[in-house]
RNA sequence: GCCGGUGUGAUGGAAUGGCAGACGUGACGGACUCAAAAUCCGUUGGUAGCGAUACCGUGUGGGUUCAAGUCCCACCACCGGCACCA
């Protein structure tokens, strides 16, 4: 048979989705399984082939599910709000919405002629109204349960362009759009308190089976550490200055205090501090940077000492300087430090540039030279002095610091609370009003959903506000508790909301009543297996752990963990090894490989070109090396015969196993190299016989599924490919009688022999010794050692 | 600076501590062809040798082991992430 993809494809497509083949089936007596991609931004230009292998890899473990046997509910969808779509409606003036239509219809084109088994009844949009009402819902609950807060905060904010930026789009202090300076701007932003679920989270890592180095990243992102609160009386005030340490242990060996810039204590005593001007012109210098600037100078620590105020030891009582620095943080623990640089090199750097005293409390390493942070005896230390280990010497501190009432032990978390709002028109509306009788008011149920009011224009407002802020009929509206005239919220929600909850939806994706049905939750959640990108391994990974949390709290879903596995692949590089981008033109459209060479062969090279957790470049010519190999494929069904050599049909038995458990490991690659292989040894064979035939079939056919689903049908396979039963392998055939394994001589090969494959330690000794040549190199040697490894080799030491 | 990942032929990559380089690409040789493409067969880590074979070889330097790409220690380079986290 010729691999005549133009015709055969599309034909397939079309008889498994009238057979509904792929969706999956509430409540059936099959065990379920469900199978979770990220779903993808559907932005302008199209998909990429990076998509492509980020869905392949679940792809073929949900079409081997099905064949073992499982109702597989293999959902995509859309996560259609954002930033590049509201940029382009700006551009070309063109409404959004119509604009990500446009975009969903070429993706699902796009995604369709791959032959992804989706199950397309459940599809989902995070910006239609139907789905971003419940969005809003889940927001408002949280309100009603003191989630969800306001705060001050500086923001990136480009005066050109007017809009607040991220910190990705503001790099190096200028604007990514318009390539401007910007300035950190004062603005009052809406706060999930995602931090109240620190630990939950964190505990919850227990639970699930994620890739460890995607665990890894959470469990640092979320940042857990222990330590103690100290309070430092000031001497010339009535204050208590508050800082947070893990080292309590070191607390002797404090020589001064250092501040966040921003601290709110400089503004309380401005009138106490001598060189306030100075301390102004430090924030503003500060102010300028971005988190990630301050970050790039590592070694040369900036800052002054506050003259004017200065702090007292809580045990010794001696007086201690204080100084700011951007190298604290106001937004980590207290926003203020003990600094002990004798054991900590920020700390040390900071007191060898201002000409600090570097006390030593804990013996070991060379203070001249740097910070010594390990374990050793305490000395200058008071009552802590004798001690060697750290652990004892902060319980011990722990117990003095409680009895003087100057501090106790507590823990902080890196993770900070999410700033939830945006000042653009695409997202989904907060459901917030704004009552100046009642205050901030939820908007209740019946008024959801909050629709998103036709607008014109969606360039922002002056000072940066939303588009929608213009919208005299959006904003002025009644007050849900009192009736009287009240003001909306104009913010709308940030790119997360949405895909923070979507994988719920597909469950139900119809319903009115509720966000979905309860039973329906029972019956999929949790989901069985989600891969997608590293890059998402913590933002979007752990605010949809938090929002499932919080829904499992509330008793609406009924597990308190949403993926029980997590995995990742790696991206496509361009074929010169750099990241794929529109503006490097190393962008390769799957829609191009398709026409050229079949869906088929662009599935199989995805996987076959590399390991998939890594990343690996493009390469054209090698997607011919996939393009024969569905070409020799299809060719099969030309060399049949009635019989099958012994050979074939234990490579074939060898091959259903290794490609069984490839899959389950992601190795896909050598899945497909074990096939090629076994197709080569068909090839030496000569002929293969019918039934064997098909098994081939079968295990191929989660990669190419439409050759598989022609070659089943040529053989005259019953019902589709796709939806037959896996194959199993007989252990016993998959053993060979006689192997050749290596023999070494002193860890060195020196030959090799053919032995049966179950033979004794003495039996492959006397093969050996019956070998000419390595008979001859043991000549005159005494034997001290025999090291024989059944089916790998047998290695003799000998003086 | 910190965290994570990766270093293997010309190239993408294989290898439960057990024959390094599976499988694919490319290259070379051959078959088919008027010819080319496609296809099929063969060769393909390096050095020396006609040869059997020998020596070398998985980023660098040490170590453990009968045996190390794999384990341990110290480093180097590249890629990705970052929030100087007290």
């Amino acid at each position: 048979m010729k691999h005549d993809f133009r015709n055969i494809e599309t034909k397939w497509q079309e008889k498994w989705e009238n057979a509904k083949l792929f969706e999956a089936v509430d409540f059936s007596e099959k065990p379920k399984y469900y199978t979770l991609v990220e779903f993808p931004y559907p932005s302008g230009h199209g998909m990429h082939v990076g998509h492509i292998k980020a869905y392949s890899g679940l792809e073929v473990v949900s079409r081997k599910r099905r064949m073992q046997g499982y109702n597989v509910m293999f959902p995509i969808g859309f996560d259609a709000f954002g930033l590049p779509t509201e940029n382009s409606a700006v551009k070309f003036g063109v409404h959004p919405r119509v604009l990500t239509d446009e975009n969903i219809e070429k993706f699902t084109g796009q995604l369709k002629r791959v032959g992804f088994s989706f199950d397309w009844s459940r599809v989902v949009d995070t910006t239609e109204e139907d789905y971003y009402r419940w969005t809003q819902w889940i927001f408002r609950k949280m309100f009603d349960n003191g989630l969800v807060f306001r705060d001050k905060t500086l923001v990136n904010y480009c005066p050109h362009c007017k809009v607040v930026l991220s910190n990705e789009d503001s790099q190096g202090g200028k604007c990514d759009i318009c390539h401007n300076d910007v300035v950190q701007k004062s603005k009052d932003v809406w706060y999930l308190r995602i931090t109240q679920y620190a630990d939950k989270l964190l505990q919850g890592l227990d639970k699930v089976d994620y890739l460890p180095m995607v665990r890894q990243q959470q469990e640092n992102w979320i940042g857990k550490s222990t330590g103690a609160f100290v309070n430092f009386k000031l001497k010339e005030v009535e204050e208590t200055l508050r800082i947070y340490t893990t080292r309590p242990d070191t607390l002797f060996g404090v020589t001064f205090m250092v501040m966040a810039p921003e601290h709110p204590l400089l503004d309380t005593y401005a009138d106490k501090v001598e060189n306030m001007a100075e301390v102004l012109a430090y924030r503003e210098e500060c102010a300028k940077k971005t988190e990630f600037e301050r970050t790039q100078l590592v070694k040369d620590k900036t800052g002054l000492q506050i003259k004017g105020l200065s702090a007292v030891h809580p045990i010794t009582g001696k007086e201690i300087p204080i100084f700011i620095s951007d190298y604290v943080m106001m937004g980590y623990g207290t926003g203020a430090i003990m600094a002990v640089p004798a054991h900590d090199g920020r700390d040390y750097d900071f007191a060898k540039k201002f000409g600090i005293d570097i006390i030593p409390v804990i013996e070991g390493g060379d203070i001249e030279k740097e910070a010594y942070t390990g374990d050793g005896n305490m000395i200058n230390s008071d009552f802590l002095n004798g001690l060697t280990d750290k652990k004892s010497s902060i319980a011990r501190m722990l117990v003095e610091l409680e009895k003087l009432g100057v501090g106790e032990g507590g823990v902080q978390f890196k993770m900070k609370d999410w700033a939830f709002n945006r000042q653009r028109y695409w997202g989904e509306p907060i459901p917030i009003v704004h009552c100046p009788t009642c205050g901030m008011v939820g908007v209740p149920d019946e008024e959801l959903p909050l629709r998103l009011p036709p607008v014109e224009n969606f360039q922002p407002g002056e000072g940066g506000e939303s588009p929608l802020a213009k919208i005299d009929s959006f904003v002025n509206c009644k007050c849900p508790k009192c009736g009287g005239d009240a003001k909306r919220e104009t913010d709308t929600m940030p790119q997360w909301a949405g895909s923070s909850w979507y994988f719920l939806r597909y469950i139900d994706p119809k319903n009115t009543e509720a966000l979905a049905s309860p039973e329906k939750l029972n019956y999929w959640m949790p989901v069985d297996w989600y891969n997608g990108g590293m890059e998402h391994v913590t933002r979007h990974m752990i605010y949809s752990r938090f929002w499932h949390k919080f829904l499992y709290d509330l008793g609406i879903v009924p597990c308190d963990e949403p993926y029980s596995k997590r995995t990742a692949q790696g991206l496509i590089l361009g074929a010169n090894g750099v990241k794929m981008s529109k503006s490097l033109g190393n962008v390769v459209d799957p829609n191009d490989v398709v026409d050229s060479y079949g869906a088929d062969v662009l599935r199989t090279y995805v996987l076959f070109m590399g390991d998939y957790e890594q990343a690996a470049p493009w390469s054209d010519s090698s997607v011919k090396g996939c393009k024969r190999f569905i070409e020799r494929f299809a060719a099969l069904t030309d060399m049949l015969s009635d019989t099958v050599s012994p050979e074939v049909e234990a490579a074939l038995h060898r091959t259903i196993k290794k490609v069984t458990d490839d899959i389950e490991a992601m190795k896909f690659n050598t899945a497909i190299a074990a096939m090629m292989a076994l197709l080569n040894e068909i090839h030496a064979a000569g002929s293969i016989d019918k039934e064997s035939l098909k098994i081939l079939a079968k295990l191929l056919c989660p990669f190419a599924p439409h050759i598989c689903e022609e070659v089943w049908a040529e053989l005259g396979g019953e019902g589709f490919c796709s939806a037959a039963e896996w194959p199993i392998y007989d252990e016993a055939k998959t053993k060979v009688a006689a192997v050749e394994i290596a023999v070494q001589i002193c860890g060195k090969l020196r030959g090799k022999i053919t032995i049966p494959a179950e033979a004794t330690e003495e039996e492959a000794f006397a093969a050996v010794m019956a070998d000419e040549n390595l008979s001859a190199l043991l000549n005159g040697k005494q034997i001290v050692k025999k090291i024989y490894v059944k089916g790998r080799l047998f290695n003799i030491v000998a003086k």
